[in-house]
DNA sequence: GAACTACGTTCGACAAAACGAACAAAAGGC
DNA sequence: GCCTTTTGTTCGTTTTGTCGAACGTAGTTC
């Protein structure tokens, strides 16, 4: 998918949502209609500035235009979901959603077994994670701050610093919300 | 912020975290030294596909060169937790964390007994639910899309319609986490 | 210390994006 | 039916982003 055309879905999808005439968005956004035009139909290769006026004029986040349209709903059954590689066989995680560009969050569920802990490297500067335990007895958290929790309970730590995952059962299973605070 | 700043900082950290030269990276991308150079230095409105190549180089989505740079802990047990009010006794939620003034997000773990089924209104516009269930059997989502989960199964639907909560089984525990665009 | 490499910046030339006016087509208004 | 308004497209002009070469600087090598 070359960006021109993912940005040309984009604003025609956006613009019908908000039921606006090219002509009509092009002057709020302080673009000429010739320019619009063109990117309506694939043929453009619009600067920075040129793209900003025109989210700011459909009233929408400005990473919104280059998003795939998704689905309206999913479901991942607990026995299916794409795997994410892993280095530890003691540690498997499906990522359930990923995080749309407009925000940062990421949600996983994953399956720790017992045997060595887990580490996990610290993430960019903000990263926060949730944790919540759907079944087993597991410890998790910022090594300096582990908490040990069980089935229901909910955690959440920073995760910019190293952090661990410690299954305290043969098998336990987590809800793993992982977010960037912008 | 304008975008040019925006930009100008996202390729200065998002290099210097991949550790390469302006140089490299030019080369990488296929771009001018100069065009970089001045993109940094924040003197620049790039076209998307100049973003475009910049992205693929530094191995990064494309969006995330429009994002802004970044913990206590919250520990909330399964027996513990503010109650959210329900008007239905066999509907009750917890607020596990509450959505901060920069996202829109909230996460609840809800309890869900057998009985009269729970209908909720439609959320604002572009509202959307996650659900995981920890224990017991639901069928959750739209009305026209409901869909019966499982310990584990995931779920994801527009909270911008009427929805519902049912319990299959005496008691099932979810959790649901609720965020709005923008 | 001269010669070499790698780094990032500045400059003129060119290609391309954005503009504005003129264009054809369709949708009301009377 | 005709006129008016609004729709989106096309074309020549102006503006500007991109390129490549030349530049100053810093760090290595011999």
């Amino acid at each position: 998918m070359t960006p021109s055309e993912l940005i040309a879905r984009a604003i025609q999808r956006e613009r019908q949502r908000a039921d606006i005439s090219l002509t009509a968005l092009a002057q709020q956004a302080g673009l000429a209609k010739s320019t619009l035009s063109q990117l309506e139909a694939g043929k453009g290769n619009p600067s920075v500035e040129t793209l900003w006026s025109i989210a700011a004029a459909l009233g929408v986040p400005f990473s919104h235009l280059f998003e795939m349209p998704e689905p309206e709903v999913k479901l991942i059954r607990a026995t299916e979901g794409v795997g994410v590689s892993s280095d530890h066989a003691d540690f498997s995680t499906t990522l359930l959603d990923k995080c749309p560009a407009a925000r940062r969050r990421d949600i996983y569920r994953a399956k720790v077994l017992r045997g060595e802990d887990r580490r996990a490297n610290p993430h960019p500067a903000g990263t926060v994670e949730h944790v919540i335990v759907i079944s087993g007895t597991v410890t998790v958290g910022p090594v300096d701050k582990p908490a040990t929790l069980n089935t229901g309970d909910y955690y959440r730590y920073p995760a910019d610093v190293a952090h661990q995952y410690v299954a305290e059962c043969a098998e336990a299973q987590i809800v793993c919300i992982m977010e960037s605070l912008e």
